[in-house]
RNA sequence: GGGCGACUAGCUCAGUUGGUUAGAGCGCUACGUUCACACCGUAGAGGUCACAAGUUCGAAUCUUGUGUCGCCCACCA
């Protein structure tokens, strides 16, 4: 094709169209077991597993940075010659996914999950999920994501279900798994526990309400009632005792001292407020303790309280809990209604316990009938305070203080929480959690950047027991069924007389002998007696004497279904087993995908290739959640840890440096910044931020169908279904248009300028690629002779060597701001800017063709093959175009011997069919060169000094400049042969060089520093001088040098510096002050020839 | 309450073990369409590196304190 053709601008979208599926039919990014490299030896493997994403919705920039990384480095390996896999995949992130889906099926059709039942619901996640995962795999694909598809997995397929249960069977085989009593996060509304990771704080206005409880048959002098202070009336139902601390004076002097000491080390604006409380503390002792001890005193006599509204009798209590720092000293218990209140039963069993919920939020029969089927907080709440203002307990003019709460709420359905009281099945964390804990502090697996290991271990530190189940229908579901019986001789019809250690074993034969049930090993019974299950609930239980027997089923049906064509579960339930109703915390799937996806437990040849996998890329916000999951997964099911590297990805703010999410709708969506600005610019862009700090702020613009104009989104304007643009006034929707009239107009897309920097470099390579192809016309392979590189080569090939060693040795790192950087340095401001432009003299010149274009093919081939994890779009385009004008391109011959010695360069006939599988480039030690960087300095500078006189005296570049350059001879050598640079460059002729050269008689001058002394810029100005703009220049330069010379000589006069400091520090700022000296001596010459 | 991090040019950010007069992109000013590129080129303006004290011959960089902001964890009768 003929290259003058291409169009000047990059069109991205053509290319990503191009490649993609090219990349796809190759079979690039596939990934096989026995992959061998030339020399018949099997790869090295380099694995990373995706995060990942939830089927809840669309990727946000977010997840394109997080892919983009992990991108970027698997292309790299991949050229690298790695045996590269990249695991895709998506999760079903049970609660969240079934939460939107609920929430959905509410607005639309005014149901709720129970009117579809469990199978209809799943059915309905299930096409929400395929909607969503094509969604995401488009998305990722868009982005350029080099993932192996062939391999996606989902955390709720076969295969992984596989895993879950091999995983659940084993711990519950350990005697990891458990169930118990627990007061959970209750989500009225999907009436599910949710774990405290998915409850959110928010601050609500609330009061604080103070009741009186009346002590029964109090003794004359002691108090008839006491106080208690609550923000949750309607729990006084379910009170089982008030609390009063043991030793109130005690824990008054603990108090003091502990304000003493924070008084003591507190800053100096924080003393007064600490100093208030002291004094409260004092008159709170004066008062109140008296009381409190007499309170005391009477709890431990056993004396009891009518809880009002009720007529039950609670008993006071004397526990620590009791803070007498704080409200009245007295606290209600509420066991089943509140975490503390729960910890205190826990001392107390005798005060019993009563759950006054039901799972839909409303009042049960544990309490009074009148209050019955309220809703907790709201209606249930009046009645309460209502009726206790009635019986004169409660005063709402003096009882009552207004008070923010930070109220939690699910983060799932946003309604308030309520503590509650329910069955949770629970994985025991002690020594799970210290081997992941080992396997960092050891070194096994490294966080980057390093102070992430601190969170992960504080964390893990805590050993707290892992909650797995969820009250939902989307997930796995919980592989075991129980039954209960009131005694053994129901359950042996009196066969066995005793439950002994050897009972499972028994039980298990038996089950098995009984019902032809072979491969005990698949099934796993455990009991508990109903002391140590209800241990808890002892009012409900104590009558009881049975046990529950729980069966875990590793596998439903026999693997040889012609021997034994029947099913566990069949023979369970006609036994009355039932199987759990709750699946499992999505984390507990999650936590196996390194190697669930790589087929465990089956023995496939990818978990032998590939686990462990290398690296995790991923967010902060699921160190603890996720990567502490997996590593103790890993070490448990494999003995050995899932990846050896952690680096943790920066985190995308708006404007605000706010956290992006959809609810506040500033979040931005990677497929609208592709569209406009492409997927390389995209990659880049977020690449080229990714430094060590870890936050980015990444300010957000709406930009307007109609005309393009692209305008700050804010606070206000980001929650509007329709804007108006503020340019040409033409309304366009948003994210949150619903209603016909506005999801009718154009969507306006939300944008950052901060890609334009990634666009217009992508246009850049575009346009130094485009003109390199026409200028290669003619082009023919071959070696070149060093004899033949001229100082511009050897300094471009030196630069590309180092950059090349820079680029490789960041992104090991995972510096890949660093990475970016420097190779948009060198791209833009030494190939673009100096090589390219002074090739172009040389195309002009016969002679010097040939050695140009097979440089400048080397050099754009080498660059190519560095930038394509980046942008692997347009690199991809170009390499592609190269290959027709320049299929070999090298420096070395054919077979022949290196070029120079310890050479590296790739020979010729090498050139990869797509640059996705070209070798990545090895720096060339050999070409680094400083002496040839420090002279190419001297033409720069020299060039900088001929334009900067020019500029400054306003003369045009189409009036040729003549100048002289007044050097030593080694110097002059070297500059006289660039002379057609400073033509092509600055429309400048050099009319003498060397020692002797004489300035022109009217002449604006620089002076700058060679490596051998100084160099003199003389410009002929006579035709154009500007005698107040010359001076003005020379001025400003002479007060900039004599300011510098000042703060030099400050440092070498100072005794301590030229003794203490290393001597090559000094010597330094000796050599510049010369060198200054120097350069303001002839400022000042030409100075005063002006005058 | 505990922990972590940030504060550098108008904006968004680099600045790796302390050592030239602190850099980039965008924006701004002036000039320029010379045939790779106006998503461009050339030149320029713009910073008491949040503040204070300390360590040091020397501090954006190390220490301590202060201020502002952000994130995570815990707790809030």
């Amino acid at each position: 094709m003929d290259f003058k053709d291409l169009p000047s601008q990059y069109d991205h979208g053509a290319a990503q169209q191009r490649w993609y599926p090219y990349w796809e039919s190759k079979g690039y990014f596939h990934a096989d077991p026995g992959a061998k490299d030339a020399a018949g030896k099997p790869k090295k493997p380099y694995t990373i597993v995706i995060p990942p994403p939830n089927v809840t919705g669309a990727l946000h920039i977010g997840h394109a940075l997080n892919n983009t990384l992990q991108d970027i480095l698997i292309r790299q390996k991949r050229m690298q010659g790695f045996n590269t896999l990249w695991m895709p995949g998506t999760d079903h992130a049970g609660i969240a996914t079934q939460a939107v889906v609920e929430r959905r099926l509410f607005e639309e059709e005014k149901k709720t999950r129970h009117d579809l039942d469990r199978e209809g619901l799943v059915d309905r996640i299930w096409k929400w999920k395929e909607q969503y995962e094509a969604r995401i795999l488009g998305q990722l694909k868009a982005m350029g994501c080099s993932c192996d598809w062939e391999r996606a997995r989902f955390t709720l397929d076969d295969v992984c279900a596989k895993a879950v249960r091999e995983w659940f069977f084993r711990l519950f085989k350990d005697g990891k798994i458990y169930r118990g009593k627990r007061l959970v996060n209750w989500d009225t509304f999907l009436q599910t526990a949710v774990s405290d990771d998915e409850v959110f704080h928010e601050p609500t206005k609330g009061h604080f309400w103070h009741f009186k409880y009346p002590v029964i048959d109090p003794k004359p002098g002691e108090p008839t009632h006491v106080t208690i202070a609550t923000t949750r009336p309607e729990t006084m139902l379910g009170d089982t005792a008030v609390a009063v601390h043991p030793d109130p004076a005690k824990a008054l002097d603990r108090a003091d001292a502990e304000l003493r000491e924070k008084l003591h080390s507190a800053p100096a604006k924080e003393k007064a407020a600490i100093e208030a409380e002291m004094e409260a503390l004092m008159a709170r002792r004066k008062n109140l303790l008296p009381q409190l001890e007499k309170l005391r005193d009477m709890a431990l006599r056993g004396v009891m309280l009518e809880l009002p509204l009720t007529g039950r009798k609670i008993p006071l209590l004397a526990d620590e809990w009791a803070k007498p720092e704080l409200g009245s000293g007295c606290v209600k218990i509420t066991p089943a209604h509140d975490a503390n209140d729960y910890d205190v039963y826990q001392r107390h069993p005798e005060i019993g316990l009563i759950n006054i919920m039901k799972v839909e939020g409303l009042t049960n029969d544990a309490v009074p009938e009148k209050y019955r089927g309220l809703k907790m907080h709201t209606k249930a709440r009046e009645a309460v305070v209502a009726d206790m203002e009635a019986a004169s307990l409660y005063n709402p003019e003096t009882d009552r203080e207004d008070r923010e709460i930070d109220l939690a709420h699910s983060d799932r359905s946003k309604t308030p929480i309520e503590p509650y009281l329910a069955d949770q099945w629970f994985v025991k964390m002690d020594e799970l959690a210290q081997t992941a804990m080992d396997a960092v502090t050891s070194g096994q697996v490294k966080i980057t950047p390093e102070r992430y290991a601190k969170g992960y271990l504080d964390w893990l530190g805590e050993k707290r027991d892992w909650p797995i189940g969820r009250q939902l229908w989307w997930g796995h579901r919980i592989p075991v069924w129980s039954r209960h019986y009131d005694s053994e001789q129901e359950y042996w019809g009196g066969g066995l007389k005793t439950l002994d250690d050897s009972f499972q074993d028994e039980l298990s034969d038996r089950l098995s002998s009984l019902e032809k049930c072979h491969e005990p090993q698949q099934v796993c019974l455990r009991y508990v007696h109903d002391d140590d299950l209800t241990k808890t609930f002892r009012e409900e239980s104590s009558a009881k004497c049975g046990f529950t027997v729980f069966v875990c089923v590793l596998r439903e049906a026999n693997e040889a279904p012609d021997v034994y064509d029947h099913h566990i579960v069949e023979l369970l339930e006609k036994q009355g087993f039932v199987q759990t109703d709750d699946v499992l915390d999505t984390w507990f799937s999650s936590a196996l995908w390194p190697m669930s996806t790589l087929g465990w437990p089956d023995e496939t040849p990818e978990l032998e290739t590939f686990y462990p996998t290398t690296t995790l890329i991923t967010s902060r916000d699921i160190i603890t959640l996720w990567v502490a999951r997996m590593v103790l997964a890993g070490l448990y099911n494999m003995g050995e840890v899932p990846f050896h590297e952690v680096y943790i990805t920066p985190k995308i703010l708006d404007g605000y440096g706010e956290t992006m999410s959809k609810s506040k709708g500033n979040g931005v969506d990677p497929i609208d910044v592709i569209e406009k600005f492409g997927a390389d610019a995209l990659r880049f862009g977020l690449a080229y931020l990714t430094t060590d700090t870890q936050d980015v702020k990444l300010p957000v613009d709406f930009e307007c169908p109609h005309c393009g104009a692209q305008f700050a989104q804010t606070k206000k304007n980001r929650q509007l279904p329709r804007i108006e643009c503020e340019k040409c006034k033409k309304p366009f929707s948003t994210q949150w248009a619903e209603k016909p009239e506005d999801k009718a107009l154009a969507r306006g897309a939300v944008v950052s300028e901060r890609f334009e920097l990634g666009r217009n470099f992508c246009n850049k390579l575009w346009n130094a690629s485009r003109f390199s192809l026409i200028n290669l016309e003619g082009y023919e392979p071959g070696a070149v002779a060093d004899n033949d590189l001229l100082i511009e080569d050897r300094w471009l090939l030196s630069r590309l060597s180092t950059v090349t060693e820079q680029v490789t040795d960041s992104l090991a790192k995972y510096r890949y701001a660093d990475a970016a950087r420097t190779i948009y340095d060198f791209a833009w401001n030494e190939f673009c800017s100096f090589y390219i432009e002074m090739t172009k003299a040389r195309f002009a010149v016969p002679e010097q063709r040939t050695t140009a274009q097979r440089v400048l093919a080397h050099a754009l081939d080498t660059l190519l093959r560095l930038l394509h994890p980046m942008i692997p779009f347009l690199t991809e385009e170009v390499w592609q175009l190269l290959a027709q004008v320049a299929p070999e391109r090298s420096l070395s011959e054919p077979g022949g011997p290196p070029p120079r010695s310890g050479s590296r360069t790739p020979r010729l006939g090498q050139t990869a069919e797509s640059v996705c599988i070209a070798s990545w480039p090895v720096p060339d030690k050999a070409r680094q060169d400083a002496t040839i960087e420090a002279q190419f300095a001297n033409f720069q500078a020299v060039l900088g000094a001929v334009r900067e006189i020019r500029k400054s005296q306003n003369i045009p570049f189409k009036e040729e400049l003549l100048f002289s350059v007044r050097c030593d001879t080694p110097t002059s050598m070297r500059l006289e042969p660039m002379q057609p640079y400073f033509s092509k460059m600055a429309n400048a002729t050099g009319t003498a060089w060397g020692p002797s050269a004489a300035a022109p008689h009217i002449a604006a001058s620089a002076t700058l520093t060679g490596q051998s002394g100084s160099i003199e810029v003389h410009v002929d100005v006579s035709r154009f001088i500007d005698v107040a703009a010359e001076r003005k220049r020379l001025e400003k330069q002479r007060d900039e040098l004599t300011k510098f010379i000042k703060s030099i000589d400050a440092k070498l006069s100072n005794a301590a510096f030229v003794d203490k400091a290393p001597a090559d520090v000094v010597q330094q700022q000796r050599d510049k002050r010369a060198e200054l000296a120097a350069q303001l001596a002839s400022v000042e010459t030409a100075l005063a020839k002006l005058k």
